[in-house]
DNA sequence: TTATTATATAAGCATACGATTATATAATTA
DNA sequence: TAATTATATAATCGTATGCTTATATAATAA
């Protein structure tokens, strides 16, 4: 069952809770990478791989604007991880928990 | 954010085919577990382990019936997790994409 | 050009995971 | 009671995962 397979790949994904908010945030807006190191407490490189997952498995597309990579959703062909996202908390909740709801992309 | 950390442990174990099949077959009934032997290519205690992490996340109960032990869902209140599975092929569709339309009961 | 900033890649490491075989427990049947 | 059947647990093992530090690449700014 090749589409289980498939399936499982991506949430795969999802089942990790670093991921997880990154997905989450990117429900309201694109984000660069920078601003995904200062919320989380991971290195950069870290969050880069990470986000080289998602792209991999096509869960999220980038945008190059110059020296930064903003990273958005790109689930409309994914109903079931679109589904899932829609029951995670939104950025102005995650940020309010992580105690992070001053960033404004700090990345200078 | 608790919230993301737990729905993490849990999108975790929907990201293996083998549990995600298992899953996706207790949309229809409860399964016990010589049946999940019979259709996946997997040990019993692979199928056993695998069961039991469901359960520890109490994503399935199960119902000791004599000898058997049965599983099925317990997502009622696990919105996101119910949503991934809806969107999962039927029983129908796996077993018959695993050659395994034939099996019924076949522990004896 | 040189320095700075942003991001990506590589290498290394500790831990988690999925599977197996062996064995234990429990219920059923002879 | 002994044998069979169903399930669970334990021990083991190779691989995958997530993280880090070090380094490379690319774009911007001085």
């Amino acid at each position: 069952m090749e589409r289980l397979h498939d399936a499982a790949e991506k949430l795969k994904l999802l089942g990790d809770k670093t991921r997880l908010t990154m997905l989450s945030l990117m429900k309201e807006r694109e984000w660069c990478v920078c601003e995904f190191v200062d919320i989380l407490d991971i290195s950069q490189p870290g969050v880069s791989q990470h986000l080289r997952k998602l792209k991999a498995q096509g869960i999220v597309k980038e945008n190059k604007q110059g020296q930064w990579v903003y990273y958005s959703l790109n689930v409309e062909d994914k109903p079931y991880i679109k589904a899932v996202l829609e029951h995670m908390p939104d950025s102005k909740a995650i940020l309010s928990a992580l105690n992070k709801e001053g960033i404004k992309s700090i990345c200078k």
